[in-house]
DNA sequence: GTACCCTAATAA
DNA sequence: TATTAGGGTACT
């Protein structure tokens, strides 16, 4: 049994955020603290951030044990959140410290709470009522006994600040100082939602049950692009609220975020809190008080969220669950969807994945039932799935630098006559992939990565898509100096913008893509210009493939359907399928039926096939049985090692090193493929080598890849991440 | 002799 | 991670 009150002098153990690997030992301050408190502890010259994590250890020289400096005005850390950042950490292989910083990304925690004059209605009485004042009465008496700033006060009533002013000078308004990261507006869970059909209800109810259990539990729900998956896990939030606990939203997309907010707020008629890099720094500050306080409901945000520190978490959802942006590939590695279903296990929570394409490995779980499985059928209203067909590019009669085929222009121009939208779907930001020059042939790649530039048009400069240098479009060509040889090859978005607007030059014609945009709020606009209708041609990248409402769409081309299956990954199948799908289910939402035409070039690919015939069971048995095969997950274990420093030689030496002592895992029946150059050799001026651990299903593979790469010096600046179920497997 | 820079060690 | 101590180098 753990202790969680320590007295004054008393040896505490305080992790801090210091990548020491454990807590260090302080004397308990003046008055004592609490197991979990967050803290202000001297460390060298400096102070920091640390939590008190469990009783000291006194195996450090009592005489230079210090004491913890102060204990900081915030709610301490649950235990079950203690517990999950240990369970995550032991489990990505990631040191203490590290996970303690991702929960601890609130800025101004060290500061006393900051306060602010707040308004509302006082005991005494004005000496005369005139018509402003009374507006003022009028405001506060409607609102009960609710607070105002000044601002707010004075904009509902109609009047200026001195109207306020004046009144509080009488005694009948009353003027408070209130901590001014204040709580959110009540979210009500009885409001009536939207009506379901039979099947949502049906869902719905079987999810609204698991929330009432109170217990942990993850359910997969599967349906079609506007099956109406957000309307049947809303129920499951009302649910969960209506019980007194807390709920967690998590997107993929910052750009989602928006459309979603409005719809909590139609359903519950307050907006939920936000998490995620776009939101002020104040804002965070108030979301992370006020969750700890039980001052916030539901919180909508991306991966990071997770780690918030929720007083009573009783539900996740993870929307698209599938996409692969829930996966942190840099920093500490780990997979939003899988701690997710850690920290509900830890929190005695209920999981929802949702997804209109689940992952293999979701799917898998359900299959072999440590998953609930909900299947959404028919779209909602009378939309129907548009009908996917193939355009087999070896037919068509297409000039080079072209990419539109004739039979897509001749649908696109239907669409344009109808008055209907189109979109085009390129996975491929920019406007060309590769410039070569013709003189020589020098393909201009990026100084510091192994990759090449990409030709942005409309910011006339080169990018690097790995670490993000951008450089001026140069004349002549860096490698052999011939001017005006350089040519742009393949297409990219813009360039296919360019193409369709010589081929329909009386079309509006929008470019949707992530680079373009400087704000969440500027393609948020985009977006809705869109939906109105202020655009008969849409070409974007993968961006337009996550839940978009265009209820004009009746048409999606797929520019390139190959692209995603070239390369030996094995999940490239699945993610060509997943993406392919998802763009497709664009079309037809409304009344009109879509039409979906992917240009491929080999349209007896069993991928294609799969895809256009719609039979997803097939699809997920066929991959899941080759993966079975294979030994690959989710049948087997697989981690990433990845070597990085900047020198190349060194790197690899080190990969060679750790290829031959693999004893620890040859132990477990694991074999450690490499050392072979990364993906991407070259990121950021940092040379990169990769090695492959592939294990048995249910081998306690993290023990053994730490007594492996435990023991290793690491000089010279080389680095090494382990990468616990990697996104790619080669 | 010293100002400056880089690297390695250290923190309780 | 931030700080500093130490060692080497290029200057005055």
């Amino acid at each position: 049994m753990t202790r969680d009150y320590f007295a004054e002098g008393e040896l505490v153990g305080v992790l801090t955020t210091e990548p020491l690997g454990r807590a260090l030992d302080y004397k308990a301050p003046e008055g004592g603290c609490w197991l979990g408190a967050f803290v202000e502890v001297p460390l060298g010259p400096r102070k920091v951030l640390g939590v008190v994590w469990g009783p000291g250890r006194g195996d450090w020289d009592s005489a230079k044990v210090r004491a913890v400096g102060r204990v900081l005005d915030v709610a301490p850390m649950r235990e079950e959140l203690r517990a999950f950042l240990e369970k995550a950490g032991a489990y990505t292989l990631t040191p203490l410290p590290a996970m303690l910083r991702l929960a601890t990304r609130a800025p101004g925690l060290s500061d006393p709470p900051s306060m602010r004059k707040v308004y509302r209605l006082g005991a005494g009485a004005p000496d005369r009522l005139t018509d402003a004042r009374r507006r003022v009465m009028a405001t506060l008496e409607e609102y009960g006994g609710l607070a105002f700033t000044l601002k707010e006060l004075s904009e509902m009533a109609g009047v200026t600040s001195s109207v306020v002013k004046g009144l509080a000078a009488h005694g009948a308004v009353e003027e408070a100082d209130t901590p001014r990261d204040a709580p959110y507006l009540p979210l009500d869970p009885d409001r009536p939602g939207k009506e379901l059909t039979a099947d949502q209800a049906v869902a719905a109810r079987v999810l609204r049950d698991a929330v009432r259990s109170g217990s942990y539990g993850t359910t997969l729900l599967k349906g079609v692009t506007g099956s109406g998956k957000t309307e049947v896990y809303l129920e499951a939030v009302a649910d969960c609220l209506k019980a007194g606990r807390q709920a967690l939203v998590l997107l993929p997309e910052i750009a989602l975020t928006s459309e979603f907010l409005t719809r909590v707020e139609q359903r519950f008629g307050a907006k939920p809190a936000e998490w995620h890099s776009g939101v002020t720094m104040t804002e965070r500050r108030r979301c992370w008080r006020m969750l700890g306080q039980g001052a916030a409901q539901l919180v909508v945000g991306a991966r990071s969220a997770l780690f918030l520190p929720f007083r009573d978490l009783g539900l996740i959802v993870v929307d698209e669950e599938h996409d692969t942006s829930y996966k942190q590939e840099d920093g500490v590695l780990y997979n939003a969807r899988d701690m997710a279903v850690l920290r509900a296990s830890i929190n005695s929570a209920q999981v929802v994945l949702a997804s209109a394409t689940p992952s293999l490995e979701s799917w898998a779980n359900a299959e072999a039932g440590k998953y609930a499985r909900l299947n959404l059928g028919a779209r909602f209203g009378q939309a129907v799935l548009p009908r996917m067909q193939a355009i087999d590019m070896r037919l068509e009669d297409l000039p080079g630098n072209a990419w539109i085929s004739p039979t897509l222009q001749g649908e696109v121009k239907q669409r344009l006559d109808r008055g209907e939208q189109s979109l085009l779907f390129l996975n491929r930001r920019g406007y060309a992939p590769v410039t070569i020059c013709r003189a020589c042939g020098h393909q201009v790649g990026c100084d510091n990565c192994d990759a090449r530039m990409v030709e942005h048009r409309f910011q006339k400069r080169l990018m690097c898509h790995q670490c993000g240098e951008t450089r001026p479009m140069p004349q002549s060509c860096p490698a052999c100096k011939a001017e005006g040889k350089l040519a742009p090859v393949g297409p990219g978005v813009e360039r296919l913008a360019e193409e369709a607007a010589k081929l329909f030059p009386e079309a509006r014609i929008a470019v949707l893509s992530s680079d373009l945009f400087g704000s969440a709020r500027a393609l948020k606009a985009q977006i809705e210009e869109i939906a109105q209708g202020g655009t008969d041609i849409i070409i974007g990248t993968q961006l337009v493939a996550k839940g978009h409402n265009f209820p004009r769409l009746t048409l999606v081309g797929v520019i390139d359907a190959d692209l995603g299956l070239q390369g030996s990954d094995l999940r490239a199948a699945e993610r060509t399928f997943q993406l392919m799908r998802q763009v497709s289910g664009r079309a037809g939402r409304a009344d009109k039926p879509g039409v979906s035409l992917m240009q491929t070039f080999q349209p007896e690919h069993p991928v294609i096939r799969a895809i256009l015939s719609g039979d997803e069971e097939g699809f997920w048995q066929a991959e899941a049985a080759e993966r079975q095969q294979a030994g690959m997950p989710p049948y087997g274990r697989m981690a990433g090692i990845i070597v990085s420093g900047p020198d190349a030689a060194a790197a690899f030496d080190l990969g060679t090193y750790l290829a031959r002592s693999d004893a620890p895992l040859r132990a477990l029946g694991a074999t450690v493929y490499g050392p072979a150059p990364a993906p991407i050799a070259r990121i950021r001026g940092r040379h990169r080598v990769r090695l492959l651990v592939k294990a048995p299903k249910g081998v306690a593979l993290q023990p053994a890849l730490s007594e492996w790469v435990g023991g290793v010096k690491l000089k010279g600046g080389l680095r090494l991440a382990v990468d616990i179920d990697p996104q790619s497997f080669y």
